[in-house]
DNA sequence: AATGAATGAGGATTCATTCAT
DNA sequence: AATGAATGAATCCTCATTCAT
């Protein structure tokens, strides 16, 4: 009497494995997260995650991959938008919402460990390219009607906006003093001058 | 008759080790860094190796430390400096410079996944207060005299700086198409934009 | 419909290795018994052997609880006897018969050599302690009814009837011609005699 | 110039080799001994240990050695003694005096634990063979003379002494109350019954 | 003789993964 | 689907020993 597979049940079973893995890869590590560690933790048995994820480094890939989606799902649904520089600092927004879960800063430090692992390496470029190419289609269209710089491609103003990003991201995991809420204005005044250019005022 | 201990030979040895482990760890990551990979590449044998670093990980630890002591002589070597913004864009060079070589930034990953380690937390915290304290320095002596914006603290100055700083290193290392040399006049702009202060020409 | 914990399977297992570890220290001695070589006697992957036991010391200690058990559940058999001498000479009995097992020797060997481990010095200490006090019972038990000599004190009696079984023991595993039916009456000859004191017969 | 041998200077640093191990084998066992850590109980470097000591395991045996030696000079000048049984009592006594080095009971643990070794095996045999030799020379001579029971055999009669007295030395070196001074007399009551056969008087 | 840097064989232990139930 | 006992490959590290000086 086989039991339905029912899909529900197994993405709640999922998620809350993935749960459980940012939890414990961000407290110990991706070595120091043992498998019996994740296991205790969503309170499943080592075959049961087993049959979710093929391997350990698979789960990493699912966590990635959930972002992913996140991200993917955040520009389509801005995609069309009018006012493209406010989908940047809405994108900005995304992110930093993203990053008030304190294992975010953690895994994303695991997963750095990673890139020797070209499964990673990848998910890591896909994961960026989207980003990049959402970032690029806003910067392209404000470009167009004038609302900023043009002296900078498109492509690099959108990498230059994640290169400020993900300093500020690295810095919320690692220093302590550094706090997201006060530093917020000086980020988007930077990511702002950024994109305008210096000498213009952009009040 | 025994053979004097020769400090140059041990220190010349040591050194042997550390770059082997760089160039190791940047292309194997920490676990995939077997100590036998390192021996290999070191040319010597796996209890030479233990001979030097009581363990794998303060091998990590000992790289860290070189980068700490260069930072330490960076600052002591620009102390009293009558510019203080020039010295702060030169510390700016001097990491660029640090990031040519082609393994830090795998290196960085490394270590990065490493946090949860204490010894390798606080070896990072302490590296961050040197580039910092250095920093703050020479920030609040631009900002005495009036070289550069007073209103957002010193402290947040450096810590942007080094905001900046790190994202570009981290986007060197991991999009193919960010190159070191176009950038870094957007690079320069950033910072210096991010010192005066949004609405100032500062070519 | 997970498999239910089975203790029967899991006590036989941990007796399995517990057998085989007996064999191989006495066999080998501790440094010499590969953990290895004991899965190999005991038919397992090391794997179930760090499941069973979490260090090879572990396993020691294991070894000497079983006896600790054992020594236990003979005074708990024996307590309230009505002839105490008797039950003095029953419990050399029992060690002699512990004796016969040709691995006993050599392992009690090997347990001498790592008294330095303060786990291993416990145990021993707790093991000696079970019998002591044992003995002591019956021996204050036998003084109280004028069956033995009452110039020495219980305690110390106790300990020479071990000072006795302990040399003997030791001599067994050592001296080849040391045959334990021959040298039986002897023994018993002996603690007799100290039990009742020198000049007193005691056919 | 080779300097000239000095036999002098070489037998003095063994013995100071000898007595490092001693105490150190003593404190830590012998795995737990590293040549490292004796050498520094030494004072010397551990190529010199090499030059008075082909293994580790050969200082274990040159400390049987010195023994085994002490064990025949005792015998040697005892021999054509008057009062045979005397020279029991003389030996039980020596054996005592060895005792007195704390050092003692936790070598003898040691070198219990090394029996698998076949030279180790040898060596205690031999010294064992020496003690048992002199003994049963007493015991013949006292037998002779009618001063002790002549229904055991000499040989029987040497290795029960040695049953005993190695039950002593074993209790020192492990139950923390049983003090050898307050112990003596019933260690040589008993010894003193033993020889003598029971329901005799032997005060 | 004396030294200690260099060596590498050897072994305990970990942990992702499998699979019978 | 769920379980956890069993597995063994993989690796860090120890330490006796060698040898050039």
């Amino acid at each position: 009497m086989p039991r339905p597979i029912d899909p529900q049940r197994h993405r709640a079973r999922r998620l809350q494995i993935i749960d459980a893995g940012l939890t414990v890869f961000a407290r110990r590590g991706y070595a120091g997260a043992t498998t019996a560690a994740i296991c205790r933790e969503a309170g499943i048995g080592s075959g049961t995650f087993f049959h979710y994820f093929p391997t350990k480094l698979s789960l990493v890939l699912a966590i990635l991959d959930e972002g992913a989606t996140e991200s993917r799902e955040f520009f389509a649904a801005h995609e069309e938008h009018s006012e493209p520089v406010r989908v940047v600092f809405d994108w900005v927004r995304h992110e930093l919402r993203d990053l008030s879960d304190p294992r975010a800063s953690g895994f994303i430090a695991v997963v750095s460990g990673l890139v020797a692992h070209e499964e990673i390496s990848a998910a890591l470029a896909a994961q960026d390219e989207i980003n990049r190419a959402g970032l690029v289609a806003c910067v392209e269209s404000a470009q167009e009607s004038g609302q900023i710089r043009g002296d900078v491609t498109a492509g690099r103003l959108a990498e230059w906006v994640m290169v400020v990003v993900d300093g500020f991201a690295g810095r919320v995991g690692s220093a302590g003093a550094f706090d997201v809420e006060t530093e917020q204005p000086l980020l988007f005044e930077t990511i702002s001058t950024l994109l305008t250019g210096p000498g213009k005022d952009n009040g």
